[in-house]
DNA sequence: CGCGTGTATACTGTATACAATAAAACGTGG
DNA sequence: CCACGTTTTATTGTATACAGTATACACGCG
């Protein structure tokens, strides 16, 4: 059993928020599978309480929906809602770049070149997964790079909805190639401190991401209809 | 003793979250103002479940800190803090008015017309309360008019902390001239869907806003290190 | 008198028990 | 066989009981 008491000191809503969350954004838990208390309880081997703290965790940051007196679901997907969120995503990123631009020490700029060195190792070994993990930290570095808390905690929020299609999105992207360029360019312009350079990079960066997601969303949905076609089966 | 129980069908947790939440934006709950569970619960009439949930919901919006093992407390307003919200709604703000300016319907245009002169009324009563009300729901019709779920969400969770301060702000505001001035500029500026011009007068507001919020934190924490010196009293 | 240690206490963290309700199962009459 | 009402059951909402820990205060020792 998959028992979630690995840090002792860390409580255990905590834990199980960390575990819901991680088995959301990979999918294991899919949209729309209902979140039953007890159930959760005794695979995870806690209590309601923490359960249910977690889920009201989650349930700010729009991961799972509450239907009163009825439960919680993982959230559905939409185009609309994803649409939203990026283009929320767009502005923040591009002030990110922007702050970048002003704030950014020499320290900074060292971590970013790595970061970005790191991602074109990263995108060499073909392997979506180590390539999304460092794709993660180059953004992680710029955001650092803005010195504004706030806008850390706001970025994590609205790459959430979205990790649940970065692989495809990594897999998608024509061998890399643009991705290495784009941050390449971006990393450019912040070294310069060039503000209109970096938030032109970021915003293409952005509009790539989203025809990607986009397009998987459709996908899926399309995906979706022959399955109840068909009739579903598990 | 004022019991919670006012919605009979909303879940507790959510009464005693807008409760908790409302008390700490009037102030009535004070930055640094310890949460304690069984205290809370009997002076709301409830148990601790509802009030640790609403916890956990206030946590994730920031508007209260958790020390692991030592409970939860009103967040502690900071200049940095409040200057990063700031920085980060400013962006927000621009991007609302611009995809507003987009979008925008003829109905929704008559209502900011409509919100417009509503504030401008308010304005002229004087009354710091019916103005700031005036003014929140002027900014939602913009908010709204931008189509972007995810925006309404954040616009209002960015908002919140600001709302401590909000009445200063408005009293400050050397006659509300300013106020109306900033506003008729954006409601022109969207009835003309011009996007540049929209977001160069939004951006002035906010910038405005600034100044007055930040000088008011200092007056608090000169205040308050006068209270250190002499003693607090209660 | 200062400092550490022990103990009491008050609080959070967690589990469980109880209440209420909504959906499913079932039966019964047409 | 269907429609409709009733009972059952599963699941959330709420309260409470229990455990563990950090803090404060007192006491003894250097």
């Amino acid at each position: 059993m998959p028992k979630v008491k690995e840090d002792d000191f860390l409580p255990l809503r905590d834990s199980v928020y960390n575990k819901l969350r991680q088995a959301i954004l990979t999918g294991e838990l899919p949209a729309g599978e209902r979140l039953m208390e007890v159930h959760l309880g005794d695979k995870l081997g806690v209590s309601r309480t923490p359960i249910r703290e977690a889920i009201r965790m989650l349930e700010l940051e729009g991961l799972v929906t509450m239907i009163p007196r009825k439960g919680a679901m993982v959230s559905q997907i939409t185009e609309k809602n994803m649409s939203d969120v990026l283009e929320v995503r767009r502005a923040l990123d591009i002030l990110c770049v922007q702050l970048a631009c002003e704030r950014i020490t020499p320290e900074g700029i060292e971590d970013l070149k790595k970061a970005r060195d790191a991602f074109e190792k990263a995108v060499d070994t073909n392997d979506s997964r180590i390539i999304a993990q460092a794709d993660v930290e180059f953004h992680n570095v710029i955001i650092r790079a803005a010195g504004n808390d706030r806008l850390v905690i706001l970025e994590d929020s609205l790459s959430l909805p979205m990790y649940r299609y970065r692989y495809e999105y990594i897999k998608d992207s024509s061998g890399h190639g643009n991705l290495v360029k784009e941050h390449r360019k971006i990393v450019g312009a912040i070294e310069k401190r060039n503000e209109e350079a970096a938030a032109e990079a970021v915003g293409e960066h952005i509009d790539n991401q989203r025809r990607s997601i986009i397009r998987q969303i459709r996908m899926d949905r399309e995906e979706e209809s022959m399955n109840a076609l068909y009739g579903k089966r598990r």
